[in-house]
DNA sequence: CGGCATTTTGAAAGCTGTCAAACCCTGTGG
DNA sequence: CCACAGGGTTTGACAGCTTTCAAAATGCCG
């Protein structure tokens, strides 16, 4: 309600022949389009449209009808609930290659907002969905991601449970290091290009507890800082011990 | 692994014809195989064994390899992960109708313990996903319950992360009454067959906490309790308040 | 009826949330 | 290039809620 205006999303030309870069499978491995024959990203590439829209954007607003879905191809946004109260909880982070809209609902099970600027395709849901009737390798590509959103879900949820701050903010940065780099090794850099309401409201915590939280691991050495959005991971394995423990 | 200690499972004669009961299919709408045909249902008896299991009885552990793939047909069961300091998160309650095993990964994402004296179906995995590959249809609906329950978890996930112990008892209250009934009236009983320790594992407290929500709840006149493992819905519309704000 | 586990209650400590203010960084305008 | 305004981040003090530790009460089962 009281959110940031919504921009306006500009369109890209979808004329590139790079079929693959489009889609986002060179984005990543993990895409449910690895599975498709030439035919199939053809058939898939028919439908998409590229677009680009501004840090800030809503992309997409929970309990809105689900017209298109989306693949993130560069930038990172963010999914989120409102709360009855205002606050908000927020349910993810999306990078490169990350689906939006694959609820299987007729509405957006969340909202998303653009965290920076950033590009994706877009296709039409009915289209999407007609072309996973044809596709039956497609759809059980999806069942996949749609099993590993859950587990994702339920790691997120273990999270939310039982962790002190610090354990959380640990687990935070151990999980987008690995999802950035795909490892955690000593000097690596975590953009954090969210701000820390929004690291607050993943974690189910306060903007407060969650900068007192970088404060105490930056005060043990875990970590260091030179800008709040770049931690560098000083001292990975503290905070793999912090982050299954729960004791800061 | 300071568990209760496992029970051995006995088997049930598989000659009944009542397919439909067997699979779980009259037990709640929501089951994947009812949108199978005649053959498809053939199909999926023929690879059915009947179980029951006493109350206590580990069904799986978290991590083991997953070989069978489960529907309860009858009592209550939980799924819960370990920590490494030894609590535990509990995930779910498992009603009549409700799949174990579905996860995707090829060992058990949680473990999982009946509550109550239980009946279900097994599936060897691997005639399972043979099963899937024939019958699209079948495999379509399971997309469908993977995505309720990763809406399911995120629900949940949204209730750890920012209520209230007497929001968070007030909703596990009105959800179960949900899935009992299908309805939240007054004077409607919510067995609790699990432990207080138990529901304070799903709701991310403290024994001591639930219990201490449950007697504000009916101090409040919220509910009223013969045993507490049956409290009454006396003002729903107090618990739904509850449920949704997050002051107690 | 007695024993045992579970549930409930009590008191104190710890952590996070709240309210408020200082600090830092960024981008703008002179 | 520097000063300034603004938002985001960090820090501080205190209240509130949950956890922890301990003990009493209740309910269940033999």
């Amino acid at each position: 309600m009281a959110g940031r205006a919504t921009r306006a999303v500009r369109l890209i030309d979808a004329t590139a022949p790079e079929i693959l870069r489009c889609i986002g499978c060179d984005v990543r491995d993990l895409t449910f389009c690895s599975c498709l024959d030439a035919g199939g990203l053809r058939d898939l590439h028919a439908l998409v449209t590229r677009i680009a829209a501004d840090a800030g954007t809503t992309l997409a607003e929970e309990g809105a009808p689900l017209a298109d879905v989306f693949n993130l191809t560069s930038g990172m946004a963010m999914t989120f609930k409102a709360l009855p109260d205002g606050r908000r909880q927020v349910t993810g982070f999306v990078l490169p290659g990350d689906f939006l809209g694959l609820a299987g609902t007729d509405v957006w099970a969340d909202s998303v907002e653009a965290v920076t600027d950033v590009q994706l395709c877009r296709y039409p849901e009915a289209a999407f969905a007609r072309f996973l009737a044809n596709h039956p390798e497609a759809e059980h590509r999806l069942l996949g991601i749609a099993r590993s959103l859950l587990a994702a879900a339920q790691d997120h949820r273990l999270l939310l449970g039982r962790k002190s701050a610090a354990a959380r903010v640990s687990w935070f940065l151990l999980h987008l290091a690995r999802r950035y780099h795909g490892r955690i090794e000593v000097g690596d850099v975590v953009p954090l290009p969210m701000g820390r309401h929004d690291i607050a409201d993943y974690l189910g915590l306060t903007v407060e507890t969650v900068s007192r939280a970088f404060t105490k691991l930056r005060k043990a050495g875990s970590i260091t800082m030179t800008a709040p959005s770049a931690p560098v991971l000083a001292a990975p394995e503290r905070l793999i011990a912090l982050a299954e423990d729960d004791e800061g």
